[in-house]
RNA sequence: GUUUGAUGGGACCU
């Protein structure tokens, strides 16, 4: 505005720059009026500016809205680039659609596009993300075949793809490799390095590396720090990774939500609950906001001291506080209810959750009753009852379909109660499925 | 001059 006051004609570059802005942002809708004054004003859009708004959607977990898009560009006589594919595909990948981003992959090719760096890393996040590192490594060598060099970005990726799935060994070649072509590796490949390190358990190698990244004149930030502060909880060394608190802030860094959960974390591991609590309330004091992690981390500590009330204090503090809880949360405090022998809480709990809907939409259900259903096939049976005479079929069924893969064997009981709870809700012809089912089992029906 | 890819914290299981 104060451009345009002073007489300055904004262009497409500066309408690109601010939607993408809001795109970045999550103001996906901003991003979108903006496109609209654009056409008011008689600019045309160019492919940037498409891009940047696919890339806001994407981001935005709307990867389906892009299609719109995508035709109205090539309608207005705009081709998609490599930076629209290659937007798309991490898109989809990162939705967990491997096979639609492959598709479009071959989909770029076949209109003359040349699959790039981008492309390729892009894939290769994914696989190693989804532990298919060898497959991850044979689409380095394709990429490397096809006269495209391996940035630094590629090999960060594969290195930390190896470092997540154990195999030091590998990721530390893979850093000779990257040197050997020049390559300088940036703090990022550092910070997986020592994370790898750090989750098994080897905290001297990821201190020799953090030392490493030091001599070569690299300079640390929050992720290295909290890297290496959740090893040293991890190990029990609580001292050292307070030390470490310390030094970050004597080098300008500021510690934040991840660092303090990670040190939370640590204490309770120890049993110093009340030291948690403690930190917990200096980073309160601190203006850091707690979230999901942090509450789940405090309240997994108060029930590992038995201190349910507690936990379900802080479980209603958080959900005060607009934080959701998910399957960690719950799943954290069944189980403490458990330990504590109070398993029909626990179990009134886990039915509350799953009759109420508490599960937010975008938690998996399967996952929360697969890590809350007793190994005490009798309370399950109870959680299906009390689903079924709420009328919940689908939640019986699907309590019912997870005992199952656990290789329970059902008897004749749950049998007659999902029987007589399709009856009762009109369903005669599952209730008859079951049935046949039973007998097949060798049950008799009664 | 503007658009795309890599790194850190929570339960259970391994």
């Amino acid at each position: 505005l104060e451009m345009m006051e002073k007489g300055c004609i904004p262009n497409v570059v500066t309408f690109n720059t601010l939607i993408n802005g809001h795109s970045r942002l999550g103001s996906i809708d901003k991003a979108f009026e903006l496109l609209n004054s654009m056409w008011n004003q008689g600019l045309m859009p160019n492919v940037v500016t498409y891009n940047a708004l696919i890339n806001g959607l994407c981001k935005g977990g709307k990867v389906k809205e892009t299609g719109k898009l995508l035709r109205e560009m090539i309608k207005k006589g705009l081709a998609p680039d490599n930076v629209t594919y290659n937007t798309l595909i991490d898109g989809y990948c990162k939705e967990g659609d491997m096979h639609e981003a492959l598709s479009l992959h071959s989909e770029m090719v076949q209109k003359g596009l040349v699959p790039d760096v981008v492309t390729y890393t892009t894939l290769i996040d994914r696989l190693c993300k989804n532990g298919r590192v060898q497959r991850a490594n044979e689409f380095l060598n394709k990429m490397k075949e096809r006269g495209l060099n391996p940035d630094n970005f590629t090999y960060t990726t594969l290195i930390d793809g190896y470092c997540k799935q154990g195999d030091m060994p590998v990721a530390i070649k893979f850093q000779r490799e990257m040197m050997d072509k020049g390559l300088a590796p940036s703090v990022v490949t550092y910070n997986s390095i020592i994370h790898g390190f750090c989750l098994e358990g080897n905290i001297r190698a990821a201190q020799d590396t953090f030392d490493d990244m030091l001599d070569k004149g690299l300079v640390p930030d929050m992720v290295t720090y909290s890297t290496l502060i959740y090893g040293y909880c991890k190990g029990g060394h609580i001292q050292e990774a307070f030390s470490l608190l310390d030094e970050l802030a004597g080098k300008g860094l500021v510690a934040d939500v991840i660092t303090y959960s990670a040190l939370i974390q640590g204490l309770c591991k120890e049993r110093r609950v009340k030291d948690a609590c403690k930190l917990f309330h200096k980073m309160l004091e601190m203006g850091l906001n707690p979230d999901q992690f942090t509450y789940t981390t405090l309240i997994n500590g108060h029930c590992g001291e038995g201190n349910i009330k507690e936990a379900f204090q802080l479980h209603n503090e958080m959900v005060q506080n607009g934080l959701s809880p998910d399957v960690v949360t719950y799943s954290v405090l069944i189980h403490g209810l458990r330990k504590q022998a109070r398993t029909k809480e626990a179990n009134r709990l886990l039915f509350r959750m799953i009759y109420d809907d508490l599960i937010p939409d975008k938690v998996n259900y399967d996952t929360l009753i697969e890590n809350c259903i007793d190994d005490n096939m009798e309370s399950n049976v109870a959680l299906i009852k009390g689903l079924c005479m709420k009328g919940e079929m689908i939640k019986a069924e699907k309590v019912f379909e997870i005992m199952r893969e656990k290789n329970w064997t059902p008897n004749d009981i749950v049998y007659n109660i999902l029987i007589h709870g399709h009856c009762k809700n009109g369903n005669v012809h599952k209730a008859y499925k079951m049935h046949n089912e039973m007998e097949q089992l060798g049950l008799v029906p009664n």
